[in-house]
DNA sequence: TTTAATTTGTTATGTTATAACATATCATAT
DNA sequence: ATATGATATGTTATAACATAACAAATTAAA
C-alpha cells in the first residue's frame, strides 16, 4: 500500500484537473478515509474528524466534501450500504472502468473489482430487450469475505 | 394480468404456507401494491391507504407488514430505491430464479428481467478472484424506461 | 372462557440526506 | 492593497427512511 501522503499529492493534481481544490478539510477527510481502509459513512465520518484531528466538523459538510471528491474520482459512494470509500485507484493515471464493487455483510470490508467490458455489455443487452436504458452500471454485490468464511 | 382478487387468493396460500396469515390489513396493502403496478415507499403506502381505504395505517405497521410479506415471498424490496413491489411471480406454483430488477429513475417502473447464466458466471469468476464469495446475486440497475426517454 | 400467541396501535428515536441561508476564505483585476 | 466575485464552510432546520419498546386489541387454542 503507497504512503497516504504519495496517494493525496494525486489527489490534489486529480482534482485541480476536474476544476476543483483539495483544501485542508477535503485532504484530511479524504486522508481519514485511506488511513481506515474501508467504507464509512457520512456520520462516522463526521464523528472520526473530530477524534483525529481535535477540530469538529458538521455532517451538512462531510456531505459536501464527499460530493466534490466523488465529483473528481476519488471516492465512490456504496448506494447498498450507504457508505463512502476511497477510490482504489487514485495513483493510476490512466481512466478506468465503471467500478463495480464486493461488500463483505460480515465485516464491511469492500473490494473494488473491474468486470469485462463485454459482461457489462451482456448486462445491457438485457436491459434494451426490456426497453430500458442503462443509467449507472456501477454493481454492488453481497458477498462474504475469504477471511470471514469460517 | 390476472385479476388482483385471484393472485390475493394464491398470497393466503402461500402465507399459510410460510406459517403466517393474510389478515385484511395485509391484503389490503399487497392489493394497493398489486394495483399500483410500481415499487412503492412504505410511506407512501401508508399516505396512500388512507385515501383508498377511509382507514390509517401508520408507516410502522407498513414497515411490519411488508416484513411479513417479503418472508412470505410476496413483497420484494429494491434496496438501492428503498421501494418495495409485489412479487412478479405470485400465482406461479414453481420456484423462481434470483429476480433481477430495472427500475426506472424517473417514473419508478420496474422491470424484472433475467441476465444469461453465462454473464452471472462471469461476474462469478471475479468475484472469486477477488477472494471473495458471492452471497445475494439480486441486480438492481438504476434505469430510464422507454416511456420516459423524451 | 381463560390463557397464550399474534397482530396492530402508539410514541419515541435513530439514521441518512438535503435545503436554505450566513459567513469566511481565496483568486485576481484594478 | 484592496474591492469584487467565486468558492468553501458553518449553521440550522427538516425531509425521508427505518427500528425499538411497550400497550392494547384480536385471534387461536387449551
Amino acid at each position: 500500500m503507497k504512503a497516504i501522503k504519495t496517494v493525496l499529492d494525486h489527489a490534489e493534481k486529480q482534482c485541480i484537473k476536474s476544476g476543483t481544490r483539495l483544501t485542508e478539510k477535503r485532504r484530511q477527510l479524504l486522508g481519514q478515509l485511506l488511513a481506515s481502509g474501508k467504507a464509512m459513512s457520512a456520520y462516522e465520518l463526521a464523528d472520526n474528524f473530530a477524534k483525529k484531528f481535535e477540530e469538529k466538523i458538521s455532517p451538512m459538510s462531510v456531505y459536501r466534501i464527499l460530493d466534490i471528491l466523488r465529483k473528481a474520482n476519488l471516492v465512490h459512494k456504496l448506494n447498498l450500504s450507504k457508505k463512502y470509500i476511497a477510490c482504489a485507484h487514485i495513483t493510476c493515471e490512466h481512466s478506468h472502468a465503471i467500478p463495480q464493487f464486493l461488500i463483505c455483510r460480515q465485516c464491511d470490508k469492500v473490494s473494488e473489482i473491474s468486470i469485462q467490458k463485454k459482461t457489462i455489455g451482456e448486462i445491457g443487452e438485457q436491459v434494451k430487450l426490456a426497453n430500458f436504458q442503462l443509467l449507472n452500471p456501477q454493481l454492488e454485490l453481497h458477498c462474504i469475505c475469504n477471511d470471514c468464511q469460517t
